[in-house]
DNA sequence: ATAAGTTGTTCTCAGATTGAGTTGTTCTCA
DNA sequence: TGAGAACAACTCAATCTGAGAACAACTTAT
């Protein structure tokens, strides 16, 4: 039997039934706080419960195409807001039971966004909402998605160590002030001013001068800050590494 | 309709048919050169070509378990040594047409292991063999496998930097040299013995000493070492970070 | 037995990086 | 107009790093 004969002779139904579906955790800040995209399910299981946006990969797309597709249409977000987010694979969650329909594994992905609008509903959401990550203990979650947003959160907060990636929660021209603020609200503690300024700009192609300033000082006073915009490098060298919490201590 | 009654009227059959199997990059490291283990086909597609170890995921397990049994399957391994072997996911490919037969998402798994025998070969496997990964670049490896493997070892490398990985590579108990060694050959290239010394004493929790030193010296003469296991920090604090390599320069 | 060479471990020291704080100036708000 | 805020630059000590030297304990070869 060569391989045309044995993919004639194929037929998909003879393997075990498995759906794959793709998650988002998809994280903004906004007014200071860092927030998370969660959606109402309309439809049974967990009818009611808040999700992450996501849904049945389709046929014909790619991974990364779901997961961006997903989140489109439960945020209405499209064109070039959509186009500038930071997309990446998170991982993939597949214990047996995870949906009582079916064996589902779902493939979690995470998005970082500047600011967005509020969510419009989609059509297998009642409602959207970005919901303050601090705000998330008290809400009942569909699935195992507390555990997906766990593994997101600390994904994201040890991307920002060693990659440019805080500049995606900003839009492309910001301040050095506004840049530590990420990671402030990321991290969830205060960093030195002076020292973080020091540091972002002596790290090779993290950061570019456009040469203009804000045209205001900041609302409670202070001097204009310069603008930055995203520099060319992918990976940060070296690395602005988190303080050392309490973990190290033996 | 209420949650039973959904599920009650519910067909698995009316959703895409999508498979999915686990992957596996086994490495280990043998006579001071990184290994991987492949197999070679033994049925289509792809027939006769090496690929990575990994096959379908069964309907009861989960996916860790799915890629612990196939490595198991696949290198007759069992036992202590199988449950020592440090097992995580990588990530998960699923572009459409990576698999000619139907819609394949694979959920790749990265494993370490100290020098395993020779492998034994498994039902779905002609051959399998651990290959130096520096003869890869000759072999035609099945599906999209070459990407899966270079996400593998990438991500390898990373790891020894903020994490104590490295021991997994070796047995219960070993030198600062030959763990010296084990980061030298999955970076590709050398380190300074006392600085690195220094170094690896001066993380908490990294290793521990056993009191023990090894009977003879090396095999070119130098004094006996002391021996160390594997102490009980899950991350490096402060990391071991690689030099720079040329991407810094800018 | 001795010599020559190798290696594990510790030390030294200069240079770079970090943490913490200070200064000067520019701006907003009351 | 004055008080307070904060951007940006600087200082300085403590720590960390890279490079190399020292030295004793071991090996193999002679």
């Amino acid at each position: 039997m060569n391989e045309q004969e044995f993919l004639a002779g194929y037929d998909p139904r003879d393997y075990p039934a498995v759906a794959v579906t793709v998650d988002v955790v998809a994280l903004t800040i906004r007014e200071g706080a860092l927030h998370l995209l969660l959606v109402r399910r309309g439809a049974p299981p967990f009818e009611g419960h808040w999700a992450l946006p996501g849904g049945f990969v389709r046929p014909e797309e790619d991974l990364a195409a779901g997961a961006r597709r997903e989140l489109a249409e439960e945020t209405g977000l499209g064109g070039e807001r959509l186009r500038r987010l930071h997309l990446e694979q998170l991982a993939s969650y597949g214990v047996p039971d995870r949906d009582p329909r079916m064996r589902v594994v779902s493939v979690a992905h995470l998005a970082f966004a500047p600011d967005l609008p509020d969510p419009a509903a989609g059509s297998d959401a009642d409602e959207a909402l970005w919901l303050p990550v601090s705000a998330l203990a008290s809400r009942q979650l569909a699935f195992d998605h507390a555990r997906v947003i766990e593994d997101g959160l600390e994904r994201a907060r040890s991307k920002l160590e060693y990659t440019p990636l805080a500049t995606r929660f900003l839009d492309a021209e910001f301040t050095v002030t506004e840049l530590r603020g990420v990671y402030e609200t990321v991290w969830g503690h205060p960093l030195h001013p002076g020292n973080f300024h020091r540091k972002v700009l002596s790290v090779p192609g993290f950061v570019e001068s456009t040469g203009a300033s804000t045209e205001r000082g900041g609302t409670r006073g202070g001097p204009r800050a310069k603008l930055y915009r995203a520099g060319d490098a992918r990976l940060l060298h070296p690395a602005l590494l988190r303080p050392a919490r309490e973990e190290t201590v033996r």
